[in-house]
DNA sequence: AGGCAGGTTCTTA
DNA sequence: TAAGAACCTGCC
């Protein structure tokens, strides 16, 4: 199906963005990249062709999930607009990350990911992230539409196979210990298991979790072992889409020291920090910093 | 081959 | 309250 999409939307920026780790380009005969995700128990291909989308699920799927997952209900170019016209730098930043949504991700998902993440690359995140999938996820099938939807658009059938759901808590508990122990998290093991089994037993409840504030939801994110301010950050701004946390990890903090000497105006820019924060990350990132 | 990567915890003063 | 070391693993 073809989804237009009004304000920003760029399957590229967004597998780069660093706030989400099961995206991924997929390999293609044809012309026109194509991206795959894998999230909520499904998977979705997407191709983008400017302003429009071409996506290979149904329009009753697009509405009933990932409609919301892309976070539609948020207007980017405005939020983008927002930028002081005397800033520069964030100026630049949201011009080059005009694309970036906040995706709604699930809390649980997101929460072990970034416990994973600590002093992590970014392609040792995805590793270990897909490989707790196999070993504990859910096989997800294609059905015949999607397939067709593939081979329409020569993407290698490799690419809609053996996929997996991200786990649930009990599923990761269940997991027998060397399966666990394959996928390289090192000392962040134990971090993962105790998690999914203070989920487990209601010691982390992430439903309550939702009805908190952003000040009380990340003062009990940071009571969980392996979770300090910035994995805390993360888990809010990704996994509870509270749009106005605003993670420091080592690329932000150069961004901040190199161009705001004096310190963020997080003031002027509530409650979108966290959308300033992707932009000035991902232009950090691609730019050389002083 | 040794250092480092989107941090956190534990120890020490 | 703050600084410093240790921590698994993979990759250059």
């Amino acid at each position: 199906m073809i989804r237009l999409f009004k304000d920003d939307m760029d399957p590229l920026l967004i597998t780069e963005s660093g706030q989400c780790f099961r995206w991924c380009e997929v390999p293609s005969n044809g012309k026109e990249k194509v991206f795959r995700v894998a999230a909520g128990g499904r998977v979705l291909f997407l191709i983008r062709r400017g302003q429009e989308l071409d996506l290979s699920c149904s329009e009753e799927e697009y509405d009933s999930f990932w409609s919301e997952y892309f976070d539609t209900e948020n207007d980017y170019r405005s939020i983008r607009k927002s930028v002081d016209k005397e800033d520069d730098f964030l100026r630049k930043a949201a011009e080059a990350g005009k694309g970036i949504r906040i995706l709604r991700q699930d809390p649980f998902e997101t929460l072990i990911s970034f416990i994973i993440s600590q002093r992590k690359n970014i392609p040792a995140i995805r590793s270990s992230v897909e490989k707790i999938c196999a070993f504990a996820g859910k096989r997800i099938e294609l059905n015949k539409e999607e397939k067709r939807w593939l081979k329409e658009h020569a993407v290698d059938e490799a690419a809609g196979t053996d996929l997996f759901s991200f786990p649930s808590p009990i599923e990761i508990l269940n997991m027998p210990e060397k399966d666990l122990d394959s996928c390289s998290l090192g000392y962040r093991r134990d971090y993962v298991r105790r998690a999914a089994e203070d989920a487990v037993s209601g010691r982390i409840d992430l439903d309550r979790l939702l009805s908190l504030d952003d000040e009380e939801l990340f003062s009990e994110l940071l009571e969980i072992r392996g979770v300090g301010k910035k994995v805390a950050s993360c888990t809010a701004l990704f996994g509870f889409h509270r749009l106005d946390f605003f993670p420091v990890d080592v690329w932000i903090d150069r961004v901040l020291k190199a161009y705001y000497p004096g310190g963020f105006p997080f003031e002027r820019y509530r409650p979108f920090n966290g959308v300033m924060q992707q932009y000035m990350f991902f232009y950090g990132r691609g730019t050389t910093l002083v």
